[in-house]
DNA sequence: CCATGCGGGACTTTTTTGGACCCATTTTTT
DNA sequence: AAAAAATGGGTCCAAAAAAGTCCCGCATGG
């Protein structure tokens, strides 16, 4: 056996470590965003028993890094200096490190940031892939820009953790996509102006009736301001989008049994836009409604954040973030194993449902 | 609280590491040089339940990194490389780096290197560092260099640790003193036999008969041969040597209850090459014998090794190395810690017993 | 050939852990 | 203003894990 990094060694001498770390970790993360909160909730919140839970608080506030008084349990600077501090350090020695390296070229991305920790146990990992997200975007953000960002709890919290604070002039927020009946698509408008309003920016959106039959669309298209908007979209130098499974989005769009078996006939297994996409990233279906095009998108757009999380969002991820150039995945620990495993077993395939 | 380096991190979230850390490193340590080695011993040694080592070796078997068979306890391959490479990374994580830093401003010396553990409480500590000081030594040698080195149980671990194998050529080889009726002395050339032997390098001994009276120096000095031998010694470019304290210096050499008070009464504190020094690093007595003079050491020499360990060492070492231009200090945890410990209490002064 | 020391297992005692309460107090809600 | 809920802290007790002790079969080395 040959010895690795640094690291490595360690795990191999403390085995012990990483459960040890993590558990801690993600007991300071939630109270970072939950403070202050109760010694009750939170044991429930991890399914702890409480005695055990309390032993954990009482070492880390012997530690200094944080404070139990009589409104909860609260972090000290310390604390939160060390909340948003140690990530790099512990995803290295989690192994997310070398996790994100072989995404990158499994992927054939750009560039790649793994959160530690799986949204679906874990629902602070959501704020935190919203807020590494964040962080890249305001890297990305130039004067005069316009930013298109779509729906989904993804961009959400991406909107959400993004900070105030002063930002490039003369941008422009739209949603990505207005849908027919979707609330999703209502979410994407909401999430503009939230975007906008932190950026101190000005936004557009684009609201369509609801209900509109497909061919009323040619109609709408027509509309100067809906035109006008449409093209703002289609023009977008940054996008920041999440990706939805085949069979959520499916049945949070109410469609019909036949509908859904049809979807899965076609072998769709990711969605983004309104658009399905199968395990070969081709699209084999959509929703109607008005927004981008895909051509005029990989022509125009300078940056691609995409933002997912979930071990069941891997096929979705693999599909579309695989075979498309996107610049960016900001993804969780949970997905990026998931992608790893399937990759390894069928190399990139839809395959063992698990 | 301002919180420092990455590493520091992990202490504060992960209390016990350390603690985890430096009982399996010591283990794993003691067994790499013993093995193979039975579960009994070693529970004595490290003066632990039968039980509780029992489960240390236990997991530590899991981790590959050691095999139990009828004859004993070893080390694998992989505890073999750890081992050997564990230690920066140890080192840091346990603060010695900074230690390190800290002592080589203190002392004013060109470059340090602290062993962890303490040599009082662990005897292979002794092996590490005559394993750290033999990898200096072997970084300073060049052809045709003279070495000296003095006797003690530090530089003979030097000799003991330093792996046989190629060298440059035309090394020669000399004991750094000829003493009186000193079993250090004999030591001494022993030593600096094993040293060149280990090197394929020449060596001249420095035999002097024992209890030669004080005047007869003079007439030895005369010897053509231990002249040459003389010149020799104080023509060395690399020096090795350990310290001794004034006190079992002076009980090693039977010196009568007067000399010892006397000693005592002029503040010696560190012995080297015969000489005692004070806190101040003057020298205030000398045990009559032919060897190195200091004077002409510090115009030829190129690198001078101190291979110093155990925390009663720290005002020896103080007193010897802070006040001489030495190039390099090996020492052990316990001493350096100690070191710090009077420094900060005092600055350099002798001071809390402890 | 025997004595010593080895690892491994079994048994018992001790310590620690963990779960379920209750309580006084503060905060929030009504 | 009063009641309701949530807070941390403390206690009791069962369960589990840890640790000390002893014994056994076996290989090795004198």
């Amino acid at each position: 056996m040959i010895l690795g990094l640094q690291k490595d060694y360690l795990n191999l001498i403390v085995p012990e470590l990483p459960e040890l770390l993590v558990k801690r970790y993600q007991l300071l993360r939630k109270i970072y965003y939950s403070a202050p909160i109760g010694r009750r909730p939170l044991a429930a919140y991890f399914q702890l028993g409480e005695k055990v839970l309390r032993k954990e608080i009482d070492l880390l506030r012997e530690q200094g890094l944080l404070t139990v008084e009589q409104q909860g349990i609260s972090l000290t600077s310390s604390g939160k200096i060390l909340v948003t501090s140690i990530t790099p350090s512990l995803k290295s020695l989690l192994g997310l490190t070398s996790l994100e390296e072989r995404l990158l070229q499994l992927l054939k991305i750009k560039r790649v940031m793994v959160v530690p920790g799986n949204i679906e146990t874990d629902e602070v990992v959501l704020w935190e892939m919203g807020r590494a997200a964040a962080k890249i975007l305001k890297e990305c953000l130039e004067p005069e820009m316009i930013l298109a960002i779509s729906g989904g709890t993804s961009c959400a919290a991406v909107a959400d953790m993004l900070p105030e604070g002063p930002a490039p002039s003369g941008i422009e927020v739209v949603p990505a996509r207005g849908g027919l009946g979707e609330v999703v698509d209502y979410q994407a408008n909401i999430i503009a102006a939230r975007l906008a309003q932190k950026l101190k920016a000005r936004y557009r959106l684009l609201h369509l009736p609801d209900s509109l039959g497909a061919e009323a669309l040619q109609i709408v298209m027509r509309d100067e301001k809906i035109k006008e908007i449409l093209e703002m979209i289609n023009s977008a130098k940054v996008l920041v989008h999440g990706i939805g499974t085949a069979d959520e989005m499916a049945r949070c769009r109410n469609a019909t049994p036949e509908e859904i078996e049809k979807l899965a006939y076609k072998g769709a297994v990711g969605e983004v836009f309104g658009l399905f996409f199968n395990a070969q990233g081709e699209i084999v279906d959509r929703i109607p409604g008005l927004g981008l095009y895909l051509e005029d998108m990989n022509r125009h757009v300078k940056h691609v954040i995409v933002v997912a999380g979930g071990r069941r969002k891997a096929e979705a991820i693999i599909s579309i973030v695989g075979n498309h150039p996107h610049d960016l995945l900001v993804l969780d620990e949970g997905a990026a194993r998931r992608i790893l495993e399937i990759a390894e077993g069928g190399e990139a395939t839809v395959s063992s449902g698990e």
